[in-house]
DNA sequence: TAGGCCATCTGGTCCT
DNA sequence: AGGACCAGATGGCCTA
């Protein structure tokens, strides 16, 4: 996406006056985004295709059974729970689903505009100034 | 070393 | 029943 170097000038700086871009700029420049460590397992997204390989077979109804009552109500809740498979199963799924948020913040942070040194937003920053920057465009295209 | 950020695990709840 | 979503806990890495 190709920001217009008006918009570079000190309209941004408009802009994003009530971001706390101190917070936002360090002195150095930034490496690229840490590779993550590697955990106790088998490592951040490393793993994502091995849900195919699960056993999800070996799950079976018997894993679940039905609790005395819920903590609220009294009515009798069902409690699931789940074989270490399952929970494995279950762990995949949620980092496929943490990848794939983290893939939309990706999109989202090429979309806002940031200097060229700037250091890699977070995800929070990333949020806010997208906030900012299209606070700033509706307001362009209202006075237009 | 403290604080921020992030990945991951986990259990609870919602939804299909 | 089971997947999606969510929030809390935990631990590692990085920077000031």
């Amino acid at each position: 996406m190709e920001m217009p170097k008006s918009f570079l000038s000190s309209a941004l700086f408009d802009l994003v006056s009530d971001v706390d871009f101190t917070e936002m700029m360090p002195s150095t420049p930034v490496p690229a985004p840490a590779e993550p460590q590697s955990a106790d397992c088998d490592g951040p997204y490393q793993d994502l295709t091995s849900i195919r390989e699960l056993d999800l077979s070996a799950a079976r109804a018997s894993d679940f059974y039905a609790s005395p009552a819920s903590a609220s109500g009294g009515k009798p809740r069902r409690k699931r729970v789940i074989s270490s498979v399952q929970r494995q199963a279950a762990n995949v799924r949620e980092r496929k689903r943490m990848f794939s948020l983290n893939e939309a913040f990706d999109r989202l942070r090429r979309k806002v505009p940031t200097f060229a040194y700037e250091k890699r937003l977070s995800r929070i920053e990333t949020l806010r100034l997208a906030i900012v920057y299209i606070s700033f465009m509706t307001d362009i295209l209202e006075k237009h």
